[in-house]
DNA sequence: AATGAATGAGAATTCATTCAT
DNA sequence: CATGAATGAATTCTCATTCAT
């Protein structure tokens, strides 16, 4: 029996491939095949670990939304400060789109080619992360450090301000780092929303991450 | 012999029937026959109207483009009052994507099945809206309307604000109508940008545009 | 439009490819290809007349079902003369088993590969045979021709009798026609069974059917 | 080292399976992957007990027929009662259709996945059987207690009225013992053709039988 | 001896595209 | 112009068989 860890690796490689190659050709224009070459394993093998094409892209959705929730947003939101957490959360979606350029296109690419009932399970997954945001932004407000506004609307402008960098990443590749667009982002998200005391409190902030 | 109309009538009725079947159920999952039957011809005649089905989702495309420049765009940018055109974008921009939900969710799943030579097309049409935008930006910020913002990204935002309109369709469905959704674009992509004097003038564009 | 005409054709085309190919290879061992090739049509084509593979393995059974029960059963039942119908069936039961070997093979060797709702459908159609059998049955020995016997297991042993003819046919082949299999037939079926009077109402029948 | 016997022991554990689920789901419908799992053992070792998967159908045929050869038959035929011996077979046949049911099921159809040789190889071994029921009648005629008939023909009807007891057993599970159904056999197959003779003759054997 | 991971040949099925009518 | 029958390339998925451990 080969053990655990082997098949854990074997099943990372294979999701990884698919991930690449869905992202790259799109899901139906990537074959089977392409992706067992690609985890330089074969046709068979591939079926040991997904029942079928369409959970490999499953699997491929779910492992990228899997990181937005578990890495550290959760935890961020229970920080007392919270305009630290939403420049910290602003940080990392941009650092993630950053370093998950194929998944999150894939996400938007793909989604629709999930079965429904997976395609619902996706959703909801997205749904929380935005509910994270937002809880900070209330928090923020309700502190007066942030004016009020509508959050329902512009949690969910945080999550594709950092999307866009991965969709539309040909037009900035060359002009910004992921980090001097993650900047730019506090100066167009967050910043002009602020009272005079939250700008106070942001250039804290600003200190703390950058230090 | 069918009238040169008829023959373009023909032509429109299968590309709504594409874009229809397209942003329903993705390129690949919508056959040629889909199509013809949508558009209640024979497969047969579909090449007549498109060489290939790769042909039929660049029209499909296209057409989807072509709304969004030929429309009142380019006119607006001339207009002398560059906040008034500013915020009438807006406002058109999320309107379209009410009016073509279909079809923005169409460019987003599916620009990446076309062809490389097609896709590098629709990429530089789509490039042209957002220099539109751009323009009316500068324009604003130079009368001093607006304090100097990053306004290459910043226009994007501005057209992904119109697009999750479309994209994410299920959760702004029931809460807001387009027309609201536009409102609360202004507050969070426009006014909080302004000067005192961009303020006072909003409010009459305000105004202008209610009337 | 191809005529209905033409249309018919060709799926009596493609069964009876698929019926020879099935009962003599298997029907797992037939694939779509060498029904095609058989039929002399392309492998896509199979599938305008046939939803799939098990489909076409059911209207391989159905069609000799049908004629077993369309053909002369049901009239010859109606007759007068029950021994005359219950001899007559024999020899036609016989003549089916010599003109559709491939197919009564098929029905013993691959009933089972049909999907459940098919196999119980095949299984009423053959119980309808059986029971036109008994009705003679009955009727010959309401008549005091034929001495009473247990016709519900009876009438099974008629058409095992003309199957066997089908099923071991290597051993029959040479050394009888199948005229003179049905002829043994109504030695070892009918005539150990029949009154005095029966045999000699047997004669007559004889008479008539050599006639 | 397991001993000879273990290993026997695998051989029959194996097959017994094999036998079971070839009958119940067919041959090609039948993996070896379920084999092994219903005898608790590995895919792998199956290899070390059958050459291939054909192999284990040959073998599955190959007991059942074994069965019908060695259990009591050869010795019947040379005892002295030879109407005796054609009641105990047709009771023996009955009852071993009984116990069989799914292999005799199996022999119908899966005989003909079998390859070329094989084939071949159990025709020969079922055609040992019928001339064993061959030999008796013969004697019985010889005798004076049988009017002659076709032995032939006949003698292969009494090996199908067991058989169609398995093939067919839904049609008789619930109305008929398979003793039951071997008394009505006597009645179809052995006494309509016995002499005045025979007729007191099976009286005897009837007690001798019940006794 | 025993396991089960890995392979890859092979089959069913789909559908864009062509073309005779 | 229009139709839809016909083709066959391409793809998914299965499973017998092998072999390293």
């Amino acid at each position: 029996m080969k053990s655990r860890a082997t098949s854990e690796k074997r099943r990372q490689q294979i999701v990884k491939a698919a991930v690449r190659l869905f992202s790259e050709k799109g899901y139906f224009q990537t074959t089977i095949d392409d992706i067992a070459s690609e985890a330089g394993i074969s046709k068979g093998l591939v079926y040991r670990y997904a029942k079928d094409k369409n959970a490999l892209l499953f699997y491929s959705l779910y492992v990228v939304l899997e990181k937005y929730n578990k890495e550290h947003f959760s935890e961020l939101v229970q920080h007392e400060d919270s305009l630290y957490a939403l420049v910290t959360i602003l940080h990392s979606l941009c650092e993630m789109a950053e370093e998950h350029i194929a998944e999150i296109s894939l996400a938007y690419h793909s989604t629709k080619d999930l079965l429904a009932p997976e395609r619902r399970e996706i959703k909801v997954f997205e749904a929380q992360v935005t509910r994270l945001i937002r809880q900070c932004m209330d928090a923020t407000i309700h502190k007066g450090l942030m004016r009020p506004i509508n959050t329902e609307i512009m949690s969910y402008q945080y999550l594709m301000y950092a999307h866009t960098w991965a969709l539309k990443n040909w037009i900035y590749r060359d002009r910004y780092s992921s980090r001097e667009y993650a900047v730019e982002g506090e100066n167009l998200l967050i910043e002009p929303f602020l009272t005079e005391e939250g700008k106070k409190a942001l250039i804290n902030v600003r200190d703390n991450v950058a230090g």
